[in-house]
DNA sequence: GGCTCTTGAATTCGTCGTACCTAATGGGTT
DNA sequence: AACCCATTAGGTACGACGAATTCAAGAGCC
């Protein structure tokens, strides 16, 4: 998606990844350096830089006189943008959907929150822009071109919130909203309560009401949670 | 922390990854490999395993003709635990444990309301557990027993939520608690109130009440984002 | 004359292969 | 049961070549 196979360690890392994290070794599978070069052919050197990407990675070990061993999943650095790529393109997909919308439902209320306290007026423009943007999509079944703009909201809200944290969370919600589109629901025009909130949160942070721009965010994510029938009804 | 130097590439990272994240090297630095392997004594080898692993942190980013580049703060894995180890070691501390609180308020109270739901019998006895031992701990400059009863008590609750990103936050906060109590404020015993607080947690979460649980837990993470003074009034 | 375009040399990472070291394991011996 | 040693797979080092990109010098053009 980002940076595909720079490199063959690249392309050793973009087989593995996916295999390792779809579940294809089960935890405690023991794989060898050299059992890997040979397959993948390259060299030992390339393997072994892709075995420490994986091992950054928390997603193998590797021990001497016993080989790369597969760690098990609540080990796995699963922040990790690659790592996440991965699960979106295997079978985990629809649960590592749920894990990530839920986690959306947490940070974005507080984000907008934080947003708009702290938002520039150029970021509230920007808002402003991406809401018409979304408005303008919202209809005949243009979902390519609203998508654009949903994420570029959202982002400049995580951005906007000045918490670095919540900043770096713009891929992944562009990765959700994404998915959403691409894969899930959402074969017909996007609700028109969810454009309305959008519209009403770009106003709410621009105002700087902060309390407003939370509740709504959180009845955004709230669509969002049912959409994938995460909330019981 | 976890595991330190596990052999040379390990040192060098040691090193590295603290400097570059301390900003040692600002953004757009040019840094060579065969140079950066005579200064730490190691062949290229080794050192290209290191600057993989920095490359798959985002931290910095291998050209040809030209180095290793380090890249800007905005790009890093910052959710990678490595980095946050790193940074909390150096001058960004305070920055850093300050977004991680602000992390903190929004995913906890969440979580704490998933765990209400989903939280097994076993898990309901540990926080019991870990709340009796935070009362029992909190009076008497017995801070370290009961850092490591809170601890525990946040993790079982992440846990418990049955959200693995949630979950994966564990390490975090206990570096976070364990930071407020070794260099940050806190140089008497806890506050009662959230001694108690916590221990009405447990309550909450035994009897299935989310909507208690959330709030109990955002009035925890509003004491712990006032001790850091980020909280206006 | 000043400008652009092309060409080529220099540089640094990328890859490979080999050789040797180290340590953990498992079996065999006492 | 305790100990020792051979096996094994990763860890490290070194040297060589390949490949791509930058930068500068020079040719061609306006």
């Amino acid at each position: 998606m980002t940076t595909p196979g720079r490199g063959l360690h690249g392309h050793v890392l973009d087989t593995l990844g996916p295999a390792i994290t779809a579940g294809e070794y089960p935890p405690g599978s023991v794989l060898r350096t050299d059992e890997l070069a040979q397959r993948f052919d390259v060299s030992r050197s390339v393997m072994r830089e892709a075995v420490r990407v994986l091992e950054s990675m928390h997603l193998v070990e590797s021990r001497r006189r016993v080989g790369v061993t597969v760690r098990p999943k609540a080990e796995w650095n699963v922040y990790d943008p690659q790592v996440i790529r991965w699960r979106l393109e295997g079978a985990d997909r629809p649960h590592q959907l749920r894990s990530l919308t839920v986690l959306r439902s947490a940070i974005e209320p507080v984000a907008a929150a934080l947003a708009a306290k702290h938002a520039t007026a150029e970021q509230c423009a920007e808002l402003t822009e991406c809401a018409l943007g979304m408005v303008a999509n919202s209809r005949g079944h243009k979902l390519e071109e609203y998508l654009v703009h949903d994420v570029a909201f959202h982002r400049v809200i995580l951005t906007a919130s000045g918490n670095e944290m919540f900043a770096r969370l713009g891929d992944v919600v562009a990765e959700v909203l994404a998915g959403r589109t691409h894969h899930e629901v959402m074969f017909e025009d996007p609700d028109p309560a969810a454009v309305t909130l959008h519209v009403q949160l770009a106003e709410a942070v621009r105002e700087g009401d902060a309390d407003r721009a939370e509740k709504l965010t959180r009845e955004i994510t709230v669509g969002a949670l049912q959409e994938l029938d995460i909330l019981a009804p």
